[in-house]
DNA sequence: CAATAAATTTAGGCTACACTAATTTGTGGC
DNA sequence: GCCACAAATTAGTGTAGCCTAAATTTATTG
């Protein structure tokens, strides 16, 4: 195990630098200086003046102009980050009247704020659920994390039916549009048609068709349904 | 009315320093940097220099060497970080099993980072309440605030009995010991014995009787009890 | 494989907010 | 009315983070 809770107070970019940087390293590349400043809106020489920093305090791997990896001190703060993050979101929604698409920005500030204490009794009362209402996982208290593979909707041939899990956006208009469509974690679509080179996907959803872009088909992410 | 949510991004020291001055300002008179520093346990330099800042934004009137004033839309920041706070405890008190000796320092972080829907939503499922687990007054959210009138235990004379109705400390021991020795808001106590110059007073509450030091019994606000 | 394009880092600056040391101002006592 | 002391302010530093402009390194490509 490593140095638990040993930093004293991490600020908050320190926090957003490396929770974006867990989640750029999905692929297990290193993640370019670039894609870091893109993702949180600053220049690239900010971005690279704190690699400096993170990789001082033993939180980055860093090869110049090659890009960064999280250690593993950085990457128990990235996650620890995420299970606050997901759990905020869980709460709001579940016992504070916040819809899916608006509790994003909430939980961005809140994530910061908290205590360890207050993260505990949220996920008590909360029953300690193991996905947020994104469909996202939220790790447990020791940073188990089960990312469950999903295949996005865009992918699913016409035909099959499957139960939608997870979608990957934060972007409050598209979770209002999924909503009204009724495309969220649990419900099951059957694929009624799929247009080639990138085309609308047509899907049932509770008797009702509907059409979707392929773009965000690629965010609606789902597991074959089994015969119900 | 004053520009209303008008200062874009406060941080998170100025919300500090305004709503410290607003707490040293119910005499009246201007407060001193001294004072200020000694409240938020800076160096008079450092207030100095923020005093500056505060006034050139227009949310203190500065006199040089003689103290500071709240301009209104600095008290309008200071009641607004005062509700903040009294509603956080209200909310972790209510609804995630704090204690009102613990509730303190979490609400002094999160006041900064929730939105002003969030506080809303949680004085909603609260019911509005009018006062926090200390017995503070919760401003409503146009900034009104019924500061009563209250009379400290320690001036209370030997026979009378009175009802808490407030305690004017965020020291966790001095709150933990209140509360084990049942002196808080909603009790009713009757006043035995009062010892002269300054000395401890034995107060009977529920059938038990109690020695309380006289500078906490100062911290002990009552009413005198009506005829129940 | 050299020239250019793209990505990255360095250089230099700015703001907020803290600090210590030095200076200035106001006040109370004689 | 002056002197000494306390309080306050100014002067000068430091750190965290951000920025733009310039320099450097890597990648591309004709």
């Amino acid at each position: 195990m490593v140095a638990q809770s040993a930093n004293p107070a991490l600020t908050r970019s320190v926090e957003d630098y490396l929770k974006g940087i867990y989640r750029l390293s999905s692929t297990g590349l290193p993640v370019s200086t670039s894609d870091i400043a893109e993702l949180l809106e600053l220049s690239a020489p900010s971005v690279s003046g704190m690699i400096r920093r993170l990789s001082d305090q033993g939180l980055l791997e860093h090869v110049p102009y090659r890009g960064v990896l999280l250690t593993a001190a950085g990457r128990q703060v990235a996650i620890r980050m995420l299970r606050r993050h997901r759990l905020i979101e869980a709460y709001l929604v579940g016992f504070l009247g916040y819809s899916w698409d608006t509790v994003h920005d909430e939980a961005e500030r809140l994530e910061h704020a908290v205590s360890d204490v207050l993260i505990e009794r949220m996920a008590a009362v909360l029953g300690h659920p193991r996905f947020d209402p994104h469909g996202d996982p939220i790790p447990d208290s020791d940073g188990m994390i089960d990312e469950l593979v999903y295949t996005p909707l865009a992918e699913i041939p016409g035909g099959e039916t499957v139960e939608i899990r997870r979608v990957a956006t934060s972007q409050a208009d598209r979770l209002r549009y999924l909503e009204t469509s009724g495309l969220i974690p649990g419900t099951r679509v059957t694929v009624t048609r799929h247009q080639p080179f990138h085309g609308p996907i047509t899907v049932t959803a509770g008797g009702h068709e509907q059409v979707i872009g392929h773009e965000l088909a690629q965010q609606v992410l789902c597991v074959r349904a089994e015969a119900r």
